[in-house]
DNA sequence: TAAAAATATAATAATATTTGAATGTATGAC
DNA sequence: GTCATACATTCAAATATTATTATATTTTTA
């Protein structure tokens, strides 16, 4: 169970383009570092970076395969998130039943309805 | 469909933890700044810049009723990430085979393997 | 109409994030 | 062993975010 803390930590660790991006290129499989110059249109060592702080939370990992550097996805939380946020929502929620009370609803004086 | 600079900018305007508590919390229903104030340790005004943030990026609203301010949620994504944000992943996911070719695949020389 | 309640706004200071430039490291090719 | 490739690291500058303090606005009550 993550606190909320942490949920706001993993939230802004993804919340960028390029982490997004990578994000997603990773969700089809393994790409090295140069697989993401191809796409992204970041300098290399910037790259790197971003990649530097999702493996330092936890959300991607490596292997070495000669002098390539191959990353993959490990938090499972990730391929959920990217898929919600490509979802389409057609409709805004339902607005409340106008008013409900809220917990200063003891609020002196009579509601205008 | 939202680009991938909508994504993160969504995802950056909930991942503060006062932001994601006052999410949660309008999930149940409607509240007003006072009843945030009983359980966010922030001052006030701090609490009506997050609330600014959240309503000036189309994620929730708020009707007047005196001068209760009430505000509740309008963009139907956030539910769907809370809960997730609260599922619990035993599990992560499964290592790549490795090693599959990446785009570079045809990188000079064996793959030791 | 004056005071109080509920909330917002503005300005600022502190802090964090992002990027760029330069440099470093490890591996494989020759 | 030397060179090139693939990538990481470090530092600093630019920018963005956050919280604080003070003040303003609106509505309601007295």
């Amino acid at each position: 169970m993550r606190s909320v803390g942490q949920k706001a930590e993993l939230l802004r660790v993804i919340a960028h383009p390029a982490r997004l991006r990578i994000l997603e290129e990773l969700t089809k499989g393994v790409k090295c570092v140069s697989d993401f110059e191809e796409f992204l249109e970041i300098s290399q060592p910037n790259i790197s970076q971003h990649l530097s702080l999702l493996r330092s939370h936890g959300i991607i990992d490596y292997y070495m395969d000669g002098r390539l550097r191959c990353y993959f996805l490990i938090d499972p939380v990730i391929p959920d998130i990217l898929e919600l946020l490509g979802k389409d929502y057609p409709e805004a929620l339902p607005a409340p039943a106008c008013c409900p009370v809220t917990k200063r609803g003891k609020y002196p004086g009579e509601r205008r309805r």
